[in-house]
This record gives structure tokens, sequence and C-alpha cells, in this order.
DNA sequence: CAGGATCCCGCTAGATACTG
DNA sequence: CAGTATCTAGCGGGATCCTG
């Protein structure tokens, strides 16, 4: 290729993925991290679970076990638990620690890579529960004003 | 209702909705927010459209007209447009804006809580492009060594 | 230009049953 | 405990046609 100047090169190496378009890789994984299970097993891992009454701000990050997972995450079934993890752990976020006790203990935690996401998914989590007065507030003027 | 200060209310809001909890509305609305073209949607209202080459940074908010919106996100169909816009405006995060020209001309344009959250929609997509050489590390690390 | 309406396929989430 | 395997209903979402 020919010469670039240095802009040139500053946007390129900025712009080598751009999930604008359909056919680029990042596409499919912000597509994959778009994810309400996504979020919440990391909101979940990285901040050591439900904030505890009594204390401000939520937890440090720590290994979570399967089923404390399962009970933290509400509603979760065994088949979306499982495969999210899954998918988390081969894209390097999380890792799984299986010891082989009787019956066998599996640990899950993050990587340095999941830590990075994490910020993001716990703040998309504090917005859905801040704004969640607002958004309603304005759906129903919303449907008042429609109908 | 007593008289809150901004941070009153916020903390209360924070008590009041948990997203780990299946019933929480604030689940729903997470799972909304979680999509793919509501991050696309966001993030290109928020930046105004695709960095310009030459430039560094994205630009500032600006309104968008439907087909412009169309021609950004590429790959998204009609349909999909159309109904994570509606909803969207529904939830107050956009504005829709036509004016009776021949043909008729729509703008769609952030409002205060939308600007709010594209913040961290444009970080998801940032992560994504700027951590998609590492994710397709590991995930072919993790092929090779679970074949 | 900016959608509305309709058809329909594919996939996926959920439920259930079973296991190392 | 921490999964796997299987089945199925439901709907997300694309394609297509139509319109103010």
């Amino acid at each position: 290729m020919a010469t670039m100047t240095a802009a040139q090169q500053r946007a390129q190496s900025k712009a080598e993925y751009d999930a604008f378009l359909a056919a680029c890789p990042s596409r499919k994984l912000l597509d994959r991290v778009s994810d309400k299970w996504v979020t919440l097993i990391l909101a979940a891992l990285g901040s050591g679970g439900s904030p505890q009454l009594g204390t401000d701000g939520a937890g440090e990050p720590r290994p979570m076990r399967y089923s404390e997972l399962s009970r933290l995450l509400a509603g979760v079934s065994q088949k979306m638990l499982t495969q999210t993890l899954r998918s988390l752990e081969r894209d390097g976020l999380i890792t799984r620690t299986a010891t082989a006790t009787v019956p066998v203990t599996v640990f899950y935690e993050l990587t340095g890579l999941g830590l990075s996401l994490h910020e993001l998914m716990r703040s998309l989590k504090d917005w859905a529960e801040l704004h969640m007065d607002e958004v309603l507030a304005n759906r129903s003027e919303y449907d008042t004003r429609v109908a």
C-alpha cells in the first residue's frame, strides 16, 4: 500500500474495525456483548454479587460458583447460564476453574479483559436502575399522547 | 412526597430497582438497551455518524435523518430500524421531528436522557472495536485447546 | 422519503429429563 | 454440584409489497 500520512495511519489503526459495517467482526462481537445475561454475569463477577445493605458501592471482583451465579441472576435457565458462561470463557472474558472435589466445585472469575468490560456492564446496569422512573414516565406520556 | 435532592433521588432509585431480580422493570429495560441496533443508533446520533478521516475523535451529537441512519447502520432492515427508533422515542431517549416538505423529512435527535446513555453505548462500541483482535486470539486459542 | 402491513422462516430461549 | 441432551413453541427479524 502507498505511503500514508500520520493522520491517515492514526485513522487506520483506530478504524481497523467498525461496528457500523455489517461484515465487520466487531459487529458480531457487539451483538454478543449486547446481551442481558452477559451484562448481568459480568456485573455480578466484577462486583462480588449484589451490593450488601449497609455498605456503599459494590464489592470487589471475586470468583463465584455456578450455583451462586444461578441464584443471583434470578430467572436464568441452566441452559442460558451455561451457554453464556461458555461463550464468555471462549472470548477470554472469564476463566473457569474446576476442582475435583465430591461433588465437583467450579469457579468463574473475570480475566483482565473481562474486568475492562465489567466497568461498562455495571454502568449499564446502573443506568437502567437509575433512570427507570424517568423511562417509565416517558412511556406513559408517550402512550397517552399517541392514544 | 417530601423534597429531595438529586443525589437523594438517585439513591432512592438505586434502592428501588435491581436488575438481578427477574420481576424488576429494570431487568426488562436492561434487556431493551442491550441490543445491537440500540447501541448503534445511539452511537450514531451521539457522535454525528462515523468518525471522519483526517479528524481525531468522534463528532458532536446532531440530528440525523431516517435515510442517513439507514445508510450508516449497514445491513439494518427497515423494520428493525423503524421499530428500534419507535421504542427509543417511547422511552424518551430520542425525539422524532417531521417537517411537512415534499417529500416529508424526518429527523431523529438525542434527548438529554439519550445523551446520557450514548456515552455508554459509544464506549461499548469502542470496546468491541478495540479488543476485537484480543477476543479473536482468545477464541482460536480456546478452539485449538478444546479440539 | 419515511415508513406501514404482511408473510414466513429460522433460531433460540425455555422446559424437561438425565448424568459424571 | 454442575452441568449435558433433547424437544418444542414462540417470536425475532428479514423479505416483500404497498402508501401518504
